[in-house]
DNA sequence: GGACAGAACTAACACGTGTTAGTCATGCTT
DNA sequence: AAGCATGACTAACACGTGTTAGTTCTGTCC
């Protein structure tokens, strides 16, 4: 189209062997013994004629495409978190180490069937990350049943599954242990997500048990569900305390709705942390450098990604995936967005 | 590898036809006609066998890889600006209507030589679109001159460019018009990059320039450079307000800064709006639900997302590009994070 | 002196597709 | 009745690569 390639023809051409040295030769093979000088002149003709293999032909043959899908559900709303992009760069530092490319899908809910099959099918990809898998996705379980290399972001608890998860347990624990020894008692959560997604489901079933270890209830009108955004945060805040005044703790899905619950809780004329206490969630960047700086629980994104990344590779070598690599402690991080009880 | 692949030839068969015929009536090409029965049993029987064409051999055959490559400078920092997953829901909408993948490289700066010039030259991909391109890029001046389909967020002027920009001058005028009018005369500034991105040297003249139609000066002491985060927001305040105590507005680079710009002025003291204005950029999604709520200049990530990729379709199909298409206007946003000046 | 091993290569196939040129009826015009 | 357009297909090539199964040549051993 653009400019006529050059093709491994040319450089066997130029260089007076045949196409078959000269791929023996770039590719190392040793499915024959190429003589010294006849492989330096090789290399030099195909570094001068500027010589690139064409990747569809070599995907072709090899059946190798030295790609990797991501698949990121609309839900796990891409533009509103600040998670996913760590999580991006944790995924493509390993894949630029290892000189594999990463094919982003975005999936709209709209598409019913099939939404990353397509991918795998088409043979477009060698292995898949899956971002916030739902138990639900019939699809995604013939998938992982199948053996095609794929590594979930999040688990669904499937018997075959390789999933590389961030439970919150420890640091939430802690969380909760720091804000009833301020005193509170009156304590109120907004999830990151609607039921059904399972990070945002466990986190707030764990939430429910460890206040009820301190003998603290979590009632039905002490949650309102947002949706990643700080403006979900904003507005779930003002719903809660029209309806809960008494609250004096929340417990924020993700450090973004956090900032809307600061934001919601000024506008109605409550300061953080002297009037409520604020916990946020993952620890994004920006955490330590808000008004207040928030007290959160670190969730390591970047290193998640990563994980995920190698914990890909080896399937994709058919090696097996160590467990340890799988689970990852969550840390409390106590900063200035949570005090005593006023 | 994994399974055996149903082929075309496969679905001839059993359909009891030849090969070309499936090609034919699978790709609705009119370089013969088939009859009515023909092509429905052919298409029963594609769908029966779950028959996906093999991609690697359709590129190879085509010479169209129906891929766009999305290159993010690792300087133009992925992980902690909010403005780039706005930018990629707007491609990603785009590119999922027409059908088009999307390969995402990050680049590391150290990989000093030809950083996506592999891509274009493995045939990898049918177009480009570039994020934060510099004006110091050879490789990339070449490649636009040899005529690749490459679309520019963010303008390098070279003449046979085609861009996506967003000027930042009506909606900064309007801020710098709106600072002025509140009795501001001391004012610093946060670029939301070192010096040598298009867009932030831009608006940092940009700004100079309002101000001194003004009539006032925004000498070197006044501006302290940060990087995208909210963390270079906070010691950039730290600093500039310990060198300059006696300003009373800050024009953060983006929003991200200007949250940890309120962060750090909380933290010295200071109040926001009361004791110092605080004017951020972009309008990110987060924007109107912080406290205070942030006064802006709203740049349309998502629509300049769209609109570059809507770019690139049409230069891959050979059309032309309207000017108009390329360029947007930027909106002044009132909120709460400014007021009178003390 | 012939067998033989190994070095240094090459011819030819296969990967799965899209497409061009060609075949063979069949019905219609003149 | 000969020509001819048209409908309904198919054989065969090309895309650029990796690899298997040879082939030629040269020096060595019995």
């Amino acid at each position: 189209m653009t400019r006529s390639r050059v093709t491994s023809h040319d450089v066997a051409r130029a260089a007076g062997v045949s196409r078959t040295t000269v791929s023996i030769v770039l590719n190392r093979s040793n499915s024959a013994v190429i003589g010294e000088d006849t492989r330096k002149r090789v290399e030099a003709v195909a570094a001068d004629l500027g010589y690139r293999p064409n990747s569809a032909a070599r995907m072709l043959k090899s059946g190798v495409t030295e790609t990797v899908g991501l698949v990121v559900t609309e839900s796990r709303s891409l533009s509103v978190d600040g998670y996913i992009p760590l999580l991006f760069n944790g995924v493509g530092s390993v894949l630029r180490r290892k000189g594999y490319h990463l094919l982003l899908e975005t999936l709209s809910r709209t598409r019913g069937k099939n939404p990353y099959t397509d991918l795998v099918e088409s043979r477009r990809i060698d292995g898949l990350l899956l971002l916030s898998p739902r138990k639900d996705d019939a699809n995604l379980i013939e998938l992982i049943e199948s053996d095609f290399p794929i590594v979930l972001l999040g688990s669904i608890g499937h018997p075959m599954e390789i999933s590389v998860d961030t439970p919150s347990t420890e640091g939430l624990r802690d969380a909760v242990a720091h804000i009833v020894a301020l005193g509170h008692r009156k304590i109120g959560t907004i999830p990151f997500s609607p039921p059904g997604f399972s990070a945002a489901d466990m986190r707030l079933s764990e939430l429910r048990s460890f206040l009820f270890d301190h003998s603290i209830p979590l009632d039905d009108t002490a949650i309102v569900f947002g949706d990643f955004s700080a403006e979900s945060g904003f507005k779930a805040t003002v719903k809660l305390m029209a309806s809960r005044p008494d609250i004096t703790a929340i417990f924020a899905g993700n450090d973004t709705i956090a900032l809307g619950v600061i934001g919601a809780l000024a506008n109605l004329g409550l300061s953080v942390p002297r009037d409520v206490s604020v916990v946020g969630f993952d620890d994004l960047p920006f955490a330590g450098y808000v008004a207040p700086p928030l007290t959160t629980v670190r969730v390591d994104a970047t290193h998640q990604g990563r994980s995920a990344a190698e914990a890909l590779m080896l399937r994709l070598k058919g090696k097996p995936v160590p467990e340890q690599c799988q689970k990852f402690a969550s840390v409390f991080i106590r900063r200035e967005s949570t005090a005593c009880v006023p």
